[in-house]
RNA sequence: GCCUUAGUGGCUCAGCCGGUAGAGCGAUACCUUGGUAAGGUAUAGGCCGGGGGUUCGAAUCCCCCCUAAGGCUCCA
């Protein structure tokens, strides 16, 4: 590991002194054989070890001939800076000459490499230099943490201490409260809304952390919608049937969502070939996080998304002016990210996860623009189907502000509540502008879900074409959106939002997604017919309904089905048998209530209007149900 | 990936200065045929996360690994 990194900064060339931080577990070093440069030491410099120490491999090059002094500050001070961070008990200096190609002389390197161990001693520092000169074995373990590898050039400029990490940050982000057509300071904005509060708080690193475990992860275990699979990777779950019937209840409220406004399914691969140049080039912007796949003779990697087989079949189709804009449709079961293990969780980061991915190929920026607003009405559907509350981010390079103020001032309008903005100073990714719609957790934590970009790189990258009315080829611009985000993470959403509404009132899923809407209770055995007589008609009125038939007591089975969120419960006995109307214990309310069959099947009908159905896929008697 | 904490019947947990593995819920059987949030009795169920070590003896002590939660970082 640590000779990747080492290869890599030797590319990072320029004219500078070079430093390479690893803060190790220990170091360990034996000096071998002299080399002609080499310096005279005693004896036991021959070799070393140091625990928790922050290693400082060094080259020194010809510019700091010239400055040494300010040289050696500025190292002091960026050594001091890190030490001070990762709270090592060691400094000790590495010459390391392999980290530049412009080394200085000898005689100036050792110079500068005592005088800089001095300045250090000299602020009571624990510091230690290795011989310089010397061929010598060593032995390094990298902690690992986030500061534990840092490269550094330190220039002769004064307090200028130039940052080279393996990313090179950029200017900062700007961030704004867009409310009314206004930008207001987040710090200053009087927050009506506690959630965009929340997010803000969190996008801009000061959310604070509880140390709680999110709600939903036992939610979804108690319930029986979905466990973790120890015999897979971690983040890849296995799903019961309530659970399974959950998301096929969601993957076809989507389907019908995009088709309705036009878009076309597709279903495509979800490995790619990394020989594919224009998908190795997008590949590589996701670095550590594939999946890999070797195996046979190709280099294959797992989709993070649709957006690979979505290009490839548009750049393979002949597009026209009069096509545009086409949107295709496909739901990823599944995707894969190569999430880091501490930041796998529950159903919010997973590693094998359900996306709907919607692709719209636009003929040009202003086109785009108008089906971004089409799209923002379809996310902020979402939100009220789901009866989930989000709040918004859209953020936008600064060149797209500047030439579209009008319709970010319009887009965030749409709205209807001040959002949060953020201006970057330059094009990092794919995207011009995107807008992501994020619930907030019980723990006031954002969740990221819908989503909508405008991509203006793939459609070149993947040789993407139409044609248009003057026969003149052209890249359209292609926008990437999740009218819900993943599935995951939308029955993520649901069940912490339950797990907030616990606090006030009997907690349930939207009555559509409910796996029982009526549980029936018979009292005694002699009224099961009935109950079960009554269960079929509902069932085929498309009601998912399910008998307790279990020799249990009435309070038992009450508290059972509440258990299981049933939003109405029937109980059958000797009343109900002589024709009476039915008693339904309306979860929502707390309340008894009497009806006929007919009246409970309006209510449901009425509130599942317009949702998906799928039959309750289990036995109707509670008895025969496997327990998972 | 790193730091911290944890892993004991299906679930929630007790036991942990080493000496035969416990409870409640759930499951099963029987009794009870009941009217709105746990009826009664009995029974079964455990490689104490995995591997190695110390010891006459390990759930308990030590080391390594796996898994989970929290934190750091990150979701292009």
């Amino acid at each position: 590991m640590t000779r990747i990194i080492l290869t890599e900064f030797i590319n990072l060339l320029g004219g500078s002194m070079r430093i390479l931080l690893i803060h190790s577990d220990h170091l360990k070093y034996q000096t071998k054989s002299k080399t002609r440069i080499a310096e005279k030491i005693s004896e036991e410099k021959k070799k070393g070890e140091f625990e928790n120490a922050l290693v400082v491999f060094t080259a020194v090059e010809k510019e700091d001939e010239e400055k040494p002094e300010e040289v050696v500050l500025n190292a002091v001070k960026e050594i001091n800076d890190v030490f001070g961070n990762v709270k090592a008990e060691n400094i000790v200096i590495y010459p390391y000459a392999h980290l530049s190609s412009s080394l200085g002389s000898p005689e100036a390197a050792k110079n500068i490499l005592a005088n800089l161990e001095s300045k250090l001693v000299q602020k009571n520092l624990p510091v230690s230099r290795v011989p310089f000169g010397w061929y010598k074995s060593f032995e390094v373990s990298c902690k690992g943490h986030p500061l534990s590898e840092l490269s550094r050039s330190i220039t002769p400029e004064l307090s200028q201490v130039e940052e080279k990490t393996d990313e090179e940050k950029g200017e900062k982000s700007k961030f704004f409260i867009l409310n009314e057509g206004k930008l207001i300071d987040p710090n200053k904005f009087s927050y009506n809304n506690q959630d965009l509060k929340k997010l803000v708080d969190y996008e801009l690193g000061r959310g604070e952390s509880s140390g709680k475990e999110p709600p939903h992860v036992k939610i979804m275990r108690e319930k029986k919608l979905a466990d973790y699979e120890p015999s897979a990777d971690v983040g890849h779950l296995r799903w019961y049937p309530k659970g399974r019937l959950i998301r096929d209840l969601l993957s076809d409220y989507v389907y019908t969502l995009v088709t309705d406004r036009g878009a076309m399914p597709v279903e495509t691969p979800i490995m790619y070939d990394l020989a594919d140049d224009a998908i190795r080039v997008h590949a590589e912007k996701f670095g550590e996080r594939q999946y890999r796949m070797g195996g046979g003779k190709k280099d294959l990697m797992l989709r993070y998304a649709c957006c690979f087989g979505a290009f490839r079949v548009l750049s393979d189709s002949f597009l026209t002016w009069k096509n545009l804009p086409v949107g295709i449709y496909e739901l990823s079961t599944y995707s894969f990210r190569l999430e880091k293990k501490g930041e796998v969780v529950g159903l919010k980061r997973l590693r094998g996860f359900t996306m709907p991915d919607l692709h719209t190929v636009c003929a040009d920026l202003s086109q785009s623009l108008e089906e971004f607003q089409d799209q923002i009405e379809m996310c902020k559907k979402t939100g009220e189907d789901l009866d989930v509350n989000y709040e918004v981010i859209l953020r936008a390079t600064a060149d797209f502000m500047q030439e579209n103020k009008d319709w970010i001032n319009h887009a965030a309008a749409m709205i209807g509540k001040p959002v949060l903005l953020e201006i970057l100073p330059e094009r990092k990714h794919y995207w011009i502008c995107k807008m992501d719609f994020a619930a907030i957790d019980y723990l006031g934590r954002p969740i990221e879900n819908p989503t909508i970009q405008i991509d203006v790189e793939s459609g070149e990258r993947f040789g993407i074409t139409y044609i248009d009315p003057e026969e003149n080829e052209h890249h359209p611009i292609i926008l990437h959106c999740s009218p819900t985000g993943s599935i995951e993470r939308v029955i993520c959403s649901l069940l912490e939002k339950s797990a907030l509404d616990m606090k006030e009132k009997a907690p349930m899923l939207p009555l559509w997604l409910t796996p029982t809407q009526v549980r029936i209770i018979p009292i005694a055995e002699r009224h099961l017919g009935f109950a079960t007589k009554l269960a079929e008609e509902l069932r085929d009125a498309h009601i998912r309904v399910d008998v307790d038939d279990r020799p249990e007591t009435v309070g038992k089975k009450i508290r059972n089905a509440g258990g299981e969120w049933a939003p109405f419960v029937v109980v059958i006995g000797d009343r109900e048998l002589d024709g009476a109307e039915l008693t339904v214990n309306v979860r929502e309310t707390g309340q008894k209530v009497s009806m006929g069959l007919q009246e409970l099947i309006d209510i449901i009908r009425l509130e599942t209007k317009g949702m998906p159905y799928r039959p309750l896929p289990l036995p109707l008697n509670i008895s025969r149900r496997v327990n998972f």
